[in-house]
DNA sequence: ACGACTTTGTGAATACGCGCACGAGCGTCG
DNA sequence: CGACGCTCGTGCGCGTATTCACAAAGTCGT
């Protein structure tokens, strides 16, 4: 394989972005593109080259100078630092809205991660089926996980209910878990969570919103710290 | 004339964790807590307290020492930071799948971001109804943009279409974006987008599965331990 | 009224991430 | 086959974010 580098600890910030670059590296190299610079990848993922060109050091020496980088190789090494050489089978805990959307979404299975079950609490939604998947009742959990060899589980309940999901995913062994429920969860060490929360991604954009009609209409003096009231 | 100085900059970072914090102190206050002091903000929160006491510093001088913080207080004062003194009217563009899933989602309402509207290009999804709002034909956005006073919108389409979308969104008079699609979206300067990916998140948990794997398969690996969050 | 105790707010130290600038290697062309 | 041009890989300085540590400022009991 590749001459023994040493794996080191990729930066948070740039395992962020290399499924941004995997992504567009497959839209080129689905358009027939066979090899991009790094300041081609830069414009296209909206960032800056040297950070394209660090980035992709971490995962090894794989561009050629005076030339570029093999779009297809890169691919298959950025796949292969994300773990992406194979299928990652993955639950999901909570069958009402936005689970069945989840799940009648599809994308997991094309993007490596079939759906090994989906789960819920409510005896009303056990036994329907939600995009070809049948939802079980969440004692069921622990089974499936262990049979299917899951590690990832998603979080798709009400708040009231996302730690108790958590909790079981977590006793069941589950290692990774996708948060869609606005709470904060308490998991312990070794376990990653990652939280998507709406509420949070609108609050933060109407911060910049409110942020641009005081700077619009609130420019008469110097910025001290005097702090005027904003009616509403 | 420099840039926004209408109060002090607050810092990107912090600006995505005080919705993390409104949401838990709004939970506190529903069950009757009055006063909170930082540490136990951040337990809650699951960061550092001193963190919070510089996060809630930005926004200015709230607390009691020897006491706390006040609840409610606090809670007004994030509200009025974040902009939430009012509602913002959002457009969903796009009614498939995900598009529908939010619609019917009913929490913007709830969280101060009334649908103004929906649309979707396909004239066969147009006159449906999702979640009480009616699918209008995406040439109808600019007018409802324009009538509703809509500065946030929301890309709910395939990645195909996603460009196109926000476009659209951006000379209709958007200035803010929650982005679904798995693209990078190029906007304007003064546009803010964040982009909320399916596949990025479960390529970042995966990418710490793999580790762990590698770990326990006896490879040299540093015990670093895994974390939570987001950014952008 | 005062001293013991609690908790904030913030300077200072540290860690982290970003981007420039440039040397190093590769391909090409004369 | 040597010089040249292009693009990678990375050392370095800078700004931002995180954490520590402590004085300031408040409460509470006596």
């Amino acid at each position: 394989m590749s001459p023994q580098h040493r794996r080191r600890r990729i930066p948070d910030a740039t395992v962020a972005r290399l499924p941004v670059y995997l992504q567009l590296l497959n839209e080129r190299m689905a358009a027939g593109v066979t090899n991009l610079s790094s300041e081609d990848i830069a414009a296209l993922a909206a960032v800056n080259a040297a950070k394209v060109r660090k980035d992709l050091s971490y995962i090894g020496t794989y561009g050629t100078r005076g030339v570029g980088y093999d779009v297809e190789y890169l691919v298959y090494q950025i796949s292969r630092e994300l773990g992406l050489d194979h299928d990652w089978s993955v639950v999901i805990v909570g069958a009402g809205n936005l689970g069945q959307a989840l799940g009648g979404y599809g994308g997991f299975n094309v993007r490596g991660y079939p759906v090994a079950g989906m789960f819920d609490i409510d005896e009303s939604k056990v036994d329907t089926v939600v995009g070809g998947v049948r939802v079980k009742h969440l004692d069921d959990l622990p089974r499936v996980v262990a049979q299917q060899q899951v590690s990832i589980g998603v979080v798709a309940t009400p708040a009231e209910a996302a730690q108790d999901a958590a909790d079981r995913l977590v006793r069941a062994g589950v290692t990774s878990i996708l948060n869609f429920a606005s709470v904060v969860l308490s998991v312990p060490l070794g376990v990653t969570v990652r939280t998507v929360d709406l509420g949070v991604e609108l609050q933060i954009l109407s911060y910049h919103e409110q942020r641009r009609v005081a700077a619009a209409t609130g420019l008469r003096t110097v910025p001290d710290e005097a702090r005027s009231g904003r009616s509403a």
